[in-house]
DNA sequence: TTTTGAGTTGTTCGA
DNA sequence: GTCGAACAACTCAAA
């Protein structure tokens, strides 16, 4: 009896670097390649069209990259529980490999999983792969979670790593004929425009880390803020999210160098811490993780919500940030504190609104990172910045889109403003206003708040959190 | 157990 | 225009 391992891929849609591959075709004479479209994730709450997209045509890709090394892709649409017990029985594996995932929906379908597959005698094996050390193995001294960045970094760095894997030539298929790869269904469009997401799968992924890693690492510390450069960060967010990229090859190849390249791979352990944190208190994606002292009382105005999420605030970058998110599926770094601060600061609305906001658009959106970013803004996470710390969006405006080419690519209405006036355009007179083409009030709309007013109040809320006994 | 040093991303004000 | 100080107190991690 030949012994048949299926390969169960999930946010790992890549042939390099992948231990859970490598192990089952070790293991096992046939290799039986399955991705299952899971209906508990494509409709949620926080579930994404532009997610969505990006997955299922890198699922199209894997496809056609397994079948050229000798194997079908198996594409099922269903309940995992349900779908992978059902082909272990149809093809005889008595072993299902994975990549283990570590955040809280992926652990309850996987102990779920190996649970029914076990009631046949079939065994679910977890190897790492998406993080370059899982989040449970970097530890303090007494064996706890760390819930501060800097001392996770050093355990992180100090870790030693296992060795990377190249990619399989071919994959043991079964005796006789050759079967077809299942058709990948369709799915409901994506939100925003095709034209302006990456592409997906793994092989435009290994072109953009080449890329990086030739032309942009070296000058990523003087350049990653920069709002206007496009080519300023890595733009490998979805490629990590999606595991057509191994962290640890990223990582690898990076090397040690230049104060580019170690800001860059603090980026990559930032994923990784906020990974980490999320493991250790799966809670956090419900409320803050430290709600005593930081989290303010928040106001509930939904007309203040939909003029930030439909990027109608009157304050350009702010509203570039949330154009360019439902226009494109992702945002800047720099431009997603922005519009986090705003959120949180000025409007003072619940950090969770904006959360699920980004989660809906973003084709990089990972629980882990979304909540940590948002609850480092709001102020209310680990290693949260000072509450006293509220961006002010014309100055940051100014001083990381200073030319005005981010607010004019994605609020073409300002387009004719000039550079002095781009970033406070009601600033303007009557007269300047017909100039520029843009009537504020009417083209383009006034702003929603008044900053100092708004930060004093912010400051007043959350001083008030943090005298709150209890 | 206690102590100590450290802690992503900023803004404003006044000299 | 530029510069430094103030804006708080608290918690974590390790010595």
């Amino acid at each position: 009896m030949p012994s048949i391992a299926i390969a169960w891929f999930r946010r790992d849609l890549r042939l390099h670097d992948h231990p859970a591959l490598t192990a089952a075709i070790e293991a096992a004479d046939v290799v039986i390649p399955v991705f299952v479209f899971d209906d508990g994730l494509l409709g949620g709450r926080t579930a994404s069209a532009n997610r969505a997209w990006f997955m299922r045509e890198s699922v199209v890709e894997l496809s056609q990259a397994l079948a050229a090394r000798g194997v079908a892709l198996r594409v099922t649409r269903g309940r995992p529980e349900d779908v992978l017990p059902a082909l272990a029985r149809e093809t005889g594996a008595d072993r299902v490999y994975v990549t283990r995932d570590a955040a809280p929906y992926g652990r309850r379908r996987d102990r779920a999983v190996a649970a029914r597959l076990a009631a046949e005698g079939v065994m679910l094996v977890e190897l790492p792969g998406l993080y370059v050390h899982e989040p449970d193995e970097v530890t303090t001294r007494d064996g706890r979670g760390f819930s501060v960045y800097g001392p996770f970094r050093r355990a992180w760095e100090a870790r030693d790593r296992r060795p990377m894997l190249p990619a399989p030539d071919r994959l043991p298929s079964p005796p006789g004929r050759p079967r077809r790869p299942d058709p990948v269904p369709e799915l409901a469009p994506p939100t925003a425009d095709r034209g302006l997401m990456p592409r997906p799968g793994e092989a435009a992924a290994r072109d953009r880390l080449d890329g990086w890693l030739q032309r942009g690492l070296g000058g990523y510390a003087q350049t990653r803020n920069s709002l206007g450069d496009e080519d300023g960060t890595s733009r490998l967010s979805q490629d990590l999210r999606w595991g057509l990229l191994s962290p640890l090859e990223v990582v690898e190849r990076a090397g040690l160098g230049n104060e580019g390249v170690r800001v860059f791979v603090s980026e990559v352990a930032w994923r990784e811490f906020y990974a980490h944190v999320l493991w250790h208190h799966p809670r956090i994606l419900l409320e803050p993780f430290r709600e005593r002292r930081t989290a303010p009382e928040v106001t509930s105005d939904p007309s203040t919500f939909d003029a930030w999420a439909t990027g109608r605030t009157g304050y350009p970058v702010v509203d570039a940030a949330m154009r360019q998110l439902h226009a494109s599926g992702f945002v800047h770094n720099r431009a997603r504190m922005i519009a986090a601060s705003f959120l949180t600061k000025d409007l003072l609305l619940d950090y969770r609104l904006g959360e699920a906001e980004f989660m809906r658009h973003l084709v990089d959106g990972d629980v882990a990172s979304n909540n940590g970013g948002w609850q480092w803004t709001a102020g209310t996470g680990t290693d949260a910045q000072p509450f006293f710390r509220i961006f002010n969006p014309v100055l940051q405006g100014r001083r990381f889109d200073p030319d005005g080419v981010y607010v004019r690519r994605w609020v073409p209405e300002l387009a004719g403003v000039p550079t002095a006036r781009i970033h406070d355009p009601w600033t303007m007179t009557q007269g300047e206003q017909v100039a520029a083409r843009v009537v504020i009030g009417v083209d383009y709309p006034a702003p929603i708040i008044d900053h100092a007013d708004a930060r004093a109040r912010a400051l007043a809320a959350y001083a008030a959190a943090a005298a709150r006994p209890g």
